[in-house]
DNA sequence: CGCCATACTATACAACTGTACAGACGTTGG
DNA sequence: CCAACGTCTGTACAGTTGTATAGTATGGCG
């Protein structure tokens, strides 16, 4: 085999062999889960060896945080990508929310592997959920600040809230497809049923 | 060690080993899922030898399926407690939903499990949340034939309405419970928040 | 009693797991 | 030019996995 990113990493192949080895992991982490995945399974689909991806990220438990962080990560730029001024203030708040289910939605990997990772919920701090939820109370206060959010509820109601209603709808979804899909023939045209996911205080 | 059941299974114990062994599979599986536990780790929970288990079950998989079957079984006797004439043929159905929300709330591990057999998604035909749907199914055809539930909608529509409603809020609280845990000391006293899960055609 | 079916233990095994490590290759800085 | 470095491969290893199987004990039944 040929070494195709010698010395300082070009992007000769669209990418890294380290963002490779990354993305393969997040594709088979979600669709199998961690445990069900080895690493000569992420190796495979990387095109790598397993050897590369112990000197890249030392352990298996390291590659899952490096998944997780960049999961975060995509989270954080999504939101960033609709600053405060860049819309009205009555609008910001659900424009973000558009961004960040637009994002979703061309990220299947993503919503499948936060699936799991609430499922398992380790609950330990520095979890992925507890990310997930301290970047959306981050956005909350943001938009309190900006004297844009309302403070009838505390912020912890406001961030369950926006991530049930974000999340729930994606979770629940696979559930209501394959129901539809047993009843195909029986459903007529009618269309797939309509989720309605959402949290009263 | 002394073997506890010889012969013909006598319940000594409280429950035959092949029971035990079931039962602790339950637990396990739902707790780690099947992936992450070992059939090691089930004879321990069950306190008898992986050889048991296998002299018992054959493989991992029959276990799997064992464990299935006796949650349908539990769906089912669930609902047939609650037969066509016990009460006034408008409130069977509400009747019935509240058995099956008493048995799951008392059955941890059973929802758990379902959490993650829902999750997983093995989408073939003979799976858990098929049959658990064609049990619906019958549920429904059986009030129709006494003349009880609507049909206006698809039977289809109706199973996917029952189980989303029954299954949809215990699969999500895991996620707010979460949440509502992150900002305890934030959210004051107003208690955990109440989920809504709902479909519409 | 003798015999067999059953419940059960113990050990063994091949396959697979995560991790460690030695080395090969090509680039870069001095 | 050459030593140092980062990327990458290949192999090796100890631990764990599911499964197979040989063997022991015990009760029921002719």
């Amino acid at each position: 085999m040929a070494q195709r990113q010698p010395g300082v990493p070009t992007r000769a192949d669209d990418l890294t062999a380290k963002a490779r080895i990354r993305n393969a992991a997040l594709d088979l982490f979600a669709a199998h889960g961690v445990d069900a995945t080895s690493l000569r399974a992420v190796a495979a689909a990387a095109g790598v060896t397993v050897g590369l991806i112990v000197h890249h990220y030392g352990t298996k438990e390291a590659l899952r945080e490096a998944v997780e962080f960049a999961i975060v990560e995509q989270f954080a730029e999504t939101i960033a990508s609709v600053p405060l001024g860049s819309y009205p203030p009555d609008q910001i708040a659900a424009e973000r929310d558009r961004a960040v289910a637009a994002m979703l939605s061309a990220n299947q990997a993503t919503v499948d592997y936060l699936r799991r990772a609430i499922l398992d919920g380790s609950a330990q701090r520095g979890d992925l959920v507890s990310r997930l939820s301290r970047l959306s109370a981050q956005q909350v206060h943001d938009l309190r600040e900006a004297g844009v959010a309302s403070t009838k509820h505390t912020v912890g109601e406001q961030v369950v809230t926006i991530m049930v209603r974000q999340l729930g709808r994606l979770f629940l979804q696979p559930l209501v497809d394959r129901i539809a899909d047993e009843f195909a023939d029986d459903t007529g045209a009618s269309g797939r049923p309509h989720l309605v996911v959402d949290v009263s205080h």
